[in-house]
DNA sequence: TTTTGCATGGGAATCGTTCTGGTTTACACT
DNA sequence: AGTGTAAACCAGAACGATTCCCATGCAAAA
């Protein structure tokens, strides 16, 4: 209902689809999905939605400012609801798992560069690979461990 | 001649399409290109070189170290010669030119954020998107411009 | 409730990239 | 220089991700 009222904000009809692509991305659980991701959640809950819809939609979502596109390595998009916040990413290579962070100081350094060339910046993106710690220590994914939420990381 | 050294230490063989892009790679203009750019480089210089090659090669240069692919927006791959020192990205979406820079601080603050997360980084990645100055005072493309190249922006 | 036009679904098309299979080539060893 | 062999090549087919096409469906304005 409320999702109605944000596509409505957004200039997006509010269609099935949307509504439930958006509510696919709104769970908790859901952080970081390829558009392939969604549409078998969408699938599995029965809906009889079409795989184009699903990039249509989310194309639509990216471009109202909805959710953001990610260009991890590998060739293909992840999406996230956009919540305000911005962070930036570490990915483990090895299980998958995304962490997210915030550093200011970061942050500050990239605003002094980008004034430095005269540069109005749109956006910006930062990305880690490596390998977790559940994965160094014990071969498996640390997808459980008490880290990975935004805002976790911030160092000194 | 020192290219082909350059391949042998690096255990390929010294063929003519690894030489010929690799040739291309080196010069100067041609920081940032797409297999694509390659593939029509080789073209304009005559060469009889298959795209597919063109990709194998490029995936073989930089599994030895010797090109860096970056994901930059839009899903297509861009290489460049790994000349030794990391640096980062800032992209004008409006002319596709591309900055380089290098911020120690920037590199030091995310070696902390890794840490802190025991994260062992194997590469990272930072882009910025956006408008460059001669695209936001004269509507075209500052490719001339006095900046843009390595280490040219170190704030503070 | 009727109208109107944007949204949808499914399959085909496209894009960038990788694989395949048969042929050619670089290079170590005569 | 001559030759064997593994590696590299080419063209084209295959591939996975994404987008296009268009007849039909449906949200929302009238």
């Amino acid at each position: 209902m409320s999702d109605s009222t944000d596509l409505k904000r957004a200039g997006l009809k509010a269609t099935l689809p949307r509504l439930k692509i958006l509510g696919i991305l709104e769970e908790p659980r859901a952080r970081h999905m390829t558009a392939e991701d969604v549409y078998k959640a969408l699938l599995d809950m029965g809906e009889e939605v079409g795989l184009a819809t699903v990039y249509r939609v989310l194309t639509q979502f990216e471009n109202a400012g909805l959710v953001i596109r990610h260009n991890f390595e590998g060739g293909r998009s992840v999406f996230e609801m956009n919540q305000g916040g911005h962070h930036d990413h570490v990915v483990c290579v090895e299980c998958g798992e995304v962490f997210e962070f915030y550093d200011p100081a970061i942050e500050e350094r990239q605003r002094r560069v980008a004034e430095t060339l005269g540069f109005q910046v749109d956006s910006h993106s930062l990305y880690m690979y490596g390998v977790c710690l559940g994965m160094k220590r014990e071969g498996k994914c640390s997808k459980t461990a008490a880290m990975g939420t935004r805002g976790a990381a911030e160092p000194e």
